[in-house]
DNA sequence: CAATTTGTATCTACACATTTT
DNA sequence: GAAAATGTGTAGATACAAATT
């Protein structure tokens, strides 16, 4: 075949043959990451195929798959025999969520605060801390997974979420997503590939390729992940882990039923994934009362249950737990000494006392009350949505039709005076086709602010 | 060549020819995996050439540059083009330093804890905090990198240490380890070196060896790391970082000098390594009297400067500061909100309370004073060490003559009743020939206590 | 359901750099 | 200082697996 005939050929990418230095994989490498990175090859495009770049380069092919493989380790494109290479989604932006300075009077429905204005009873533990004369022992090095105490606390709230454990399988770290850190660092290494829902949690998303682990989208439907996606792409795939929201998925609020979670148990024990559940909403008193069997009790042996008391309880004291199974308390007690070394006992403390003398109950049973108003509100606003998707959550998931860059889309809503966010951000593959926002309900500052929020939205929409 | 005729050779490494199995690289990668972690084949052990390997399976020999490769990467075995290929120091073994419980009536002279039995200004920043009324702004989500008066406090903390910098350049993390880590995860990827003293803190070779992070050790001398060595290692090892502790380097306790920090960085610059300035002793108010130009200052535009603010002032309280240059500012805040969050406000605002009202210094001045009456003590009963290496610091190094594997040797001190480290916890590379032991004197509890350590150390040694 | 397209895994080939002798 | 030993970097060949037509 003629070097030249592909002159005119329309190939997504044509680097240029003349500007081609060796070593030729390098260079090529860096052209492909260069043009994610400015845009010029937009997510989502189809990236010509192996042989026909190394035809038209007159290299062999395999010397593209390198190529290929080094902008995959840095989470810029993504394969799949016979269909081609992609680029990924989120390649060429950042889409970490965080609690960035909104203008004056623009009102928050995009970051998920957990009502953190109502803070008296927290304000009370952090002086009877002081006051209990034990301060000097939380300015010490030892028990850096956490003082005896301070565990037994957090495992008598954890049992009352369906999870049961001991001091020894136990940690205490600086907020879930630093125990998300230290749980991917110690048990996976780059390239690995865990599996989650289509729509995840955004920082996961970000951690997933700061750490150059592979996050594999799932489909699911109103139940939660489908396990004969899952068991599908086990087999072809080799998943090393699994991570799933089961009480209420953010970004979808979607509950794992009780018989979905054994399929997918039976799924992830058949493949040995370890699986990383991340209990974010399992505290809301509701779904105490029908209680679902957590994953982790389902699979002890091969689980991390991770339990954030930023949201439920203050966000400011950064603090979360975490248990493991046997197998895994070396890695992670390993990870955690080398990562935080310790996690702050002051903050610890502070949560006991809200754990031991009861209030820790009383504020999520407040915050509960808050989210029941939150949710009525919304539900008046669009019924239709509620009726659908709605669940008791801090934030809602709703179905909308514009067709525009989601940085538009949000920015459009922003200079309308809310800040919402859109489906792609939570997307862990390509668009899905189908597009939502991520309502949030507890960030506005008051109920008066979200339902003039939810007014603009409403507005915004029709 | 006839295939059998190795089968009398002595190779440290022979796997056996008729259980191997396809794929042959990963079945012999992990075959030299498990001799390495079960201990049959030592650290220091140099491993057959991939030349006589391959001769002897009758395979090409990069297929065992790939066996040798795998292993490089999880940082069982180490190469050097010439000489071979050698199992790495750490490889069978944990080396990370935590503040386990040791049994009764063992002296601490391991770990470095910082005196953190002085906690009386502390408690009352503390309560001062809480009685502030300020309580509530601390339990929010807003300034993840910090609230900016308290990253004003750490900017006037870091100035007096030579370190000019400014709020959009500063953030709070919790604690030296967790900014290191940020640090890493941010800016490097797996694979990536990072050039740093032969002997260096031993969590850090740790944390790299989780991240797949490679650690080239650089020789130096009194003065610190050898330009020379460092410069030679850039030629032809392709070093994307460097990491130095130049204000009393752990656990050699060496100051780099006027000169020498001149010399590093001409050559870093040279090269545009990364530098990350750990500065983990510049609070010493002596090294404030005759203070030396920071690496940071020296070298603005690529370096990441950390001030852990645990070992000088309170252990519990999870806070350092990190100075960044502008080029690596999206990516450090990146890194932050992915891994931390945010770090715990409380602790930020007690750490400020104690710069702003001045007891910080005081608390520095005062574990000052116990640390020169410590060290007087350590040369009371060492004076030739003394003489030869002494630093006013936290640890001393101190040259032994024993030779035994190094576990045996640090559990013989704990049998007599103190623990301290030996030298090979603090090794890049294979054993230098000569041997140390860290002799921590700010743990011990009590001065007391501290020279009944000494006495049984002197006692050990002669 | 067979043929085709496309990516992946594994092993081989060879030029080259560094260290030792 | 040349030759030999030894690891490293880059590119190619081949068999195979998954998805599409």
């Amino acid at each position: 075949m003629s070097v030249n005939s592909f002159d005119n050929y329309p190939l997504a990418w044509k680097p240029e043959k003349e500007k081609l230095k060796q070593p030729y994989f390098k260079a090529l490498a860096e052209d492909l990451e260069n043009r994610i990175k400015r845009g010029i090859l937009k997510p989502g495009t189809k990236l010509p195929p192996q042989r026909e770049i190394a035809d038209y380069l007159n290299l062999n092919y395999t010397t593209i798959t390198r190529v290929y493989e080094i902008c995959k380790k840095k989470g810029l494109v993504y394969g799949a025999a016979g269909k081609g290479t992609f680029v990924s989604p989120h390649s060429s932006e950042n889409i970490t969520i965080t609690a960035s300075n909104l203008t004056d009077g623009c009102i928050e429905m995009g970051a998920v605060n957990g009502f953190s204005e109502y803070t008296e009873l927290t304000e009370r533990a952090t002086r009877a801390v002081v006051e209990k004369g034990y301060l000097r022992n939380l300015y010490e090095y030892t028990h850096p997974a956490g003082q005896p105490h301070q565990l037994a606390a957090g495992i008598r709230w954890m049992e009352q979420l369906g999870v049961h454990t001991d001091n020894e399988h136990t940690a205490i770290f600086a907020g879930a997503q630093n125990a998300i850190t230290v749980a991917l660092v110690s048990l996976f290494s780059p390239g690995d590939k865990i599996a989650t829902d289509q729509y995840t949690y955004s920082n996961l998303i970000e951690l997933a390729k700061l750490l150059h682990i592979v996050l594999v989208p799932i489909r699911g439907d109103k139940n939660g992940m489908c396990p004969d996606d899952l068991k599908r792409q086990c087999g072809t795939n080799k998943m090393k882990g699994i991570y799933l929201m089961p009480s209420c998925a953010n970004p979808t609020t979607i509950v794992i039923s009780k018989e979905r979670r054994e399929e997918l148990a039976a799924v992830i024990r058949k493949h040995r994934l370890i699986l990383i559940e991340d209990d974010v909403s399992a505290w809301m008193p509701t779904s105490i009362g029908n209680m679902l069997p957590s994953m982790f009790d389902l699979l002890a042996g091969q689980s991390i249950y991770i339990c954030g008391m930023t949201k439920n309880l203050c966000p400011g004291l950064r603090i979360a737990y975490m248990t493991f199974a046997e197998c895994f308390r070396q890695e992670i007690l390993h990870g955690l000494f080398n990562i935080n070394v310790k996690t702050s006992s002051l903050d610890a403390e502070i949560i006991t006392e809200l754990i031991l003398n009861g209030d820790a109950y009383k504020i999520a049973e407040h915050k509960h009350s808050l989210t029941e108003r939150a949710c009525a509100l919304f539900a008046k606003y669009f019924p239709e949505c509620w009726k659908e998707h709605g669940k008791i959550s801090y934030y809602q998931w709703m179905p909308i039709e514009i067709e525009k860059p989601f940085r538009d889309i949000e920015e459009d809503f922003i200079s309308q005076g809310i800040r919402v966010y859109h489906s792609e951000r939570f997307a862990v593959a390509k668009n899905q086709g189908h597009n939502f926002l991520r309502v949030t309900l507890c960030s506005a500052g008051s109920m008066r602010k979200l339902e003039k929020g939810l007014q603009i939205l409403k507005s915004c929409l029709d």
